[in-house]
RNA sequence: UCCCCCUUAGCUCAGUUGGUUAGAGCGGCUGACUGUUAAUCAGUAGGUCCUUGGUUCGAGCCCAAGAGGGGGAGCCA
């Protein structure tokens, strides 16, 4: 009999129907009922068993965490908990799984052991409703993208440019390490490595999405980016997912009004489209609240708070308006900041950014126009001299979810920052052509996925986003 | 990289001022149970108290170093 998938069951299959479904078992109660899960959906399926026509010790295989195949007919249920439920015809256990060894157990378990098993916890409810709704948010940007006409390109994971100043990078070569190649003067001689030069891990695919955009007009990358940098926080990992959307003829706020219509396009489609897996989610996080003092509880649920993303216009304001406001708040005037706002051009610290978030405005926040001496080189001067066309979109939680600027278009406004800068000019001459060609004004952002699906999931730590979290000293499985 | 916290049964955690044989709930196992919803009931097994060294008559508990995990900061997405 062809297998029919759980989701389909539950969603509507004629009662009576005889069906075959496979699935791995959650519990088996009272000697006769086996919960199923199979990953289409978060519901499990309740097969019902006659245990006096089965065999006894192949009932005893029905443990946690086994892989079985069932016949039967689809029935209403008798019990309260579901509307239909299987009556087992046939059972088949496909893959056997030891109780006294699975470690999963029809219980909470804690997300630090779950990481630690991360090669079974997509068979946790949790994390198979994370793993869907993950799903879902990389079709709806595509998506996005496609229905505006937008070009996806793939950018190199192997780089040889290492002028992005987006961070550490890690070292791509196919050396004996225990016997690297030497030049007279006794430095690495990387004329012998694979690429005949240095080469590392893509820290942004920005630079080379650019020479797309100077031809197609509208283009996205949105591949995996490696950082090599020494981060231990709930919000970075060295490998993760960006994506990055570079548009020409768009200035800073069509460059900013993309970004927030993209961020609420996903928390909507995620919102539409995941609504069994939200649900479960916004259940979790209610109860893992409970164990939390009054004080440190969200004011609104998962479910609210990705609402109001989607119905509330994001706060505007410039880095200068920003630094006004906070140089006149409470916990500033108290010293109450661990860094206090004395003046314009300090680079503002994940307090003020909380500050601004979540107890000024209450509402995500987009910042720009900043100083030029905290941005990187390709961002535009803007024509007061002073500040850059840049802004970063801030999210209650999250911090810095989107990252983003209009490019420096002019050649030799370009040419002298690289050199002010102290930027290898030889390294970007393909970059420098870009503006020497048919220059154009253009506009692009950064929006880091896991922190998209830490927002959309209410999960606290990036690591439980991502299947196979690298980070430092973190690299099993 | 810096600061703080944690590590006791498969999991989640108690463990008094340093005192004799180490505790619970869940899970496992054995049995009961034909409408259960993380089923329930009865019984039962299960320990390198993270590691190493030290203090002490005596260490799960005190001290030192190390390992692993977590939270926060910085860097950023």
């Amino acid at each position: 009999m062809k297998r029919t998938k759980i989701i389909d069951v539950l969603g509507g299959t004629d009662i009576g129907t005889k069906v075959n479904i496979k699935g791995w078992v959650r519990t088996f109660r009272n000697n006769q009922f086996i919960a199923m899960n199979d990953g289409s959906t978060i519901n499990n399926i309740q097969a019902v068993v006659d245990f006096s026509t089965f065999d006894e010790s192949l009932l005893k295989r029905l443990t946690t965490g086994a892989c079985i195949s069932v016949d039967g007919e689809v029935v209403e249920s008798l019990g309260k908990g579901q509307s239909v439920e299987i009556k087992v015809d046939a059972l088949q256990i496909l893959g056997d799984a030891d109780a006294e060894k699975y470690p999963l157990q029809p219980k909470r378990h804690s997300l630090e052991f779950l990481r630690e098993i991360a090669h079974l916890r997509v068979r946790t409810n949790t994390f198979s409703a994370i793993y869907r709704v993950r799903h879902a948010m990389i079709f709806a940007v595509h998506k996005f993208f496609t229905d505006k006409g937008f070009c996806n390109v793939h950018t190199p994971v192997i780089t040889g440019s290492d002028a992005e100043g987006a961070g550490e990078m890690f070292r791509v070569t196919n050396f004996d390490l225990n016997n690297v190649p030497k030049s007279e003067d006794g430095s690495i001689n990387f004329k012998e490595d694979f690429f005949g030069k240095e080469t590392n891990l893509t820290v942004s695919g920005q630079l080379e999405v650019e020479t797309a955009c100077m031809a197609l007009s509208e283009v996205y990358t949105f591949g995996p980016t490696f950082r090599a940098e020494n981060s231990n926080t709930s919000r970075h990992l060295a490998e993760f997912w960006m994506i990055e959307p570079e548009m020409a003829f768009h200035d800073l706020n069509d460059n900013m009004d993309l970004a927030e219509e993209f961020l609420k396009y996903l928390v909507n489609y995620a919102l539409v489209h995941c609504k069994d897996d939200l649900e479960f989610l916004d259940k979790r996080a209610k109860e893992e609240d409970k164990q939390k003092p009054q004080l440190e509880r969200a004011e609104m649920g998962l479910l609210e708070r990705l609402q109001f993303i989607v119905d509330n216009e994001f706060v505007r304001l410039t880095y200068t308006e920003a630094i006004e406001i906070l140089r006149n708040s409470k916990p500033n005037k108290k010293k109450k900041f661990q860094y206090l706002i004395d003046g314009w051009g300090a680079d503002l610290q994940s307090e003020h950014e909380r500050f601004l978030v979540e107890k000024h405005f209450k509402k995500p926040v987009i910042l720009f126009d900043y100083p030029n001496e905290i941005k990187a080189f390709y961002m535009r001067v803007n024509d007061d001299g002073k500040t850059t066309a840049a802004m970063d979109v801030l999210f209650p939680g999250i911090g810095e979810i989107i990252g983003g600027s209009q490019r420096e278009e002019r050649y030799n406004v370009l040419l002298e920052k690289v050199n002010k800068m102290g930027i290898p000019e030889e390294e970007l001459w393909w970059y420098m052509d870009l503006r020497k060609f048919g220059s154009a004004p253009h506009s692009g952002f950064g929006l880091g996925f896991e922190r998209l699906i830490l927002f959309v999931t209410g999960m606290g730590n990036i690591r439980d986003v991502i299947p196979f979290p690298r980070t430092p000293d973190n690299a099993e499985f």
